[in-house]
DNA sequence: GGCAATGTCTACCAATTGGTAGAGAATTTT
DNA sequence: AAAATTCTCTACCAATTGGTAGACATTGCC
């Protein structure tokens, strides 16, 4: 089925173009000519460029939903599966910084999609969450308030990737190097807040 | 004098306009409307709207560069003078998001004015980074990498700041509470990760 | 008062934008 | 083979965009 296979090349070069440009920046037009084909065709498969980036919205959240998945099916605990999910998104990121584009697009305030994306994230949000607090009563991570936790992760990891562009912009082409040395540091942070408390009693 | 004056309110303006929605999405019109006056007006005082934006990215990057110069008059040193810095800095980004949106529009890698931003924002990063340097080599911060120190500072304050507009996004209204116990989170981190090593003999 | 400079405006314009209407292949179904 | 469906195309269009040309007002200067 050759239809099919040009409405996921649509997603595809739209993700790259909405990730790296943003949405008001991408004219269907050049996204046309991005992909050899006329506007009209990706007119014919998503009625309305807002149509398209909402679908945009929800094949990069489904995508990030499999790296989680993923990551989290070696059924691992405590700290080691934390880190094996940071390790992935992290992954995912360096590879695909266009879904970090999005992401940081759609993150906007004012962003008529925003509330979209919340919908779609907050069931991976709702899974983190329960996962912490299940973990932090196993006594395998640190207690504390899981939300904040979580938001922490992930401003450390999108702060992380966010790095290599800043890096790029203050004129320091980032090497593979100091990347690794980057995800290490912060594979150090997150052991060290995460870790659980030694056996204190508890306070007052 | 009614003209500069004018200019003035249009710098603002368009900061405003650029950090909440980004270049593309902003049209003259749509900002000339906001300042109750025509588009040429605009047009008069800069010759075009990539003009008009270059302005406001040197406006915004003094701005900035004021708002470190006033943290550094007190003549702190070593991680007080850090904390004093990074106070500032985060406070101006709680209370104008819009130059937090201005530096993540103008990160984007394709940005035709990121090497401008880069060339603004150069100078400020050498003094930063000389200041870690001479602290490092008195015994007042842990010794490390200066330059990578810096971006994780950078990358640390942003991402604390983008957090807010995460929170929104996942369903939560940040709280002052919430903002002030983050800030405070983030003090801690920094202090963890500057304090001086104790005096432990060289490593082999 | 006359005059030049400054600042804001009206009137347009060419290019680009997202989107509609519908023709014409190609493929599948009957 | 005929008919129906699926897919991509050409031809347009109305609205918006950044930008030009130049009229009109205001101000300070002589």
């Amino acid at each position: 089925m050759a239809g099919s296979d040009t409405r996921r090349r649509i997603l595809d070069t739209a993700l790259a173009a909405f990730g790296r440009d943003g949405y008001a920046a991408t004219s269907l037009d050049a996204l046309a000519a991005d992909l050899g084909v006329r506007k009209q065709t990706i007119l014919y498969w998503f009625p309305s460029k807002l149509d398209l980036f909402e679908a945009v919205v929800d094949d990069a959240a489904e995508g990030l939903a499999d790296a989680f998945d993923e990551a989290a099916a070696g059924g691992l605990a405590g700290l080691d599966q934390v880190q094996a999910i940071v390790d992935r998104v992290f992954r995912l990121a360096v590879h695909r910084p266009e879904v970090l584009g999005l992401v940081r697009e759609v993150t906007r305030p004012e962003s008529p999609t925003a509330s979209r994306l919340g919908a779609r994230i907050r069931p991976l949000y709702d899974r983190a969450r329960d996962f912490l607090v299940r973990e932090m009563e196993a006594g395998r991570l640190r207690r504390s308030d899981p939300a904040m936790l979580l938001l922490s992760l992930y401003s450390a990891v999108v702060g992380m990737v966010t790095e290599l562009e800043v890096q790029r912009i203050v004129g320091f082409e980032p090497t593979l190097r100091s990347t690794v040395m980057r995800r290490r540091e912060l594979m150090r942070f997150l052991r060290a807040a995460l870790a659980p408390d030694p056996p204190t009693p508890a306070a007052p």
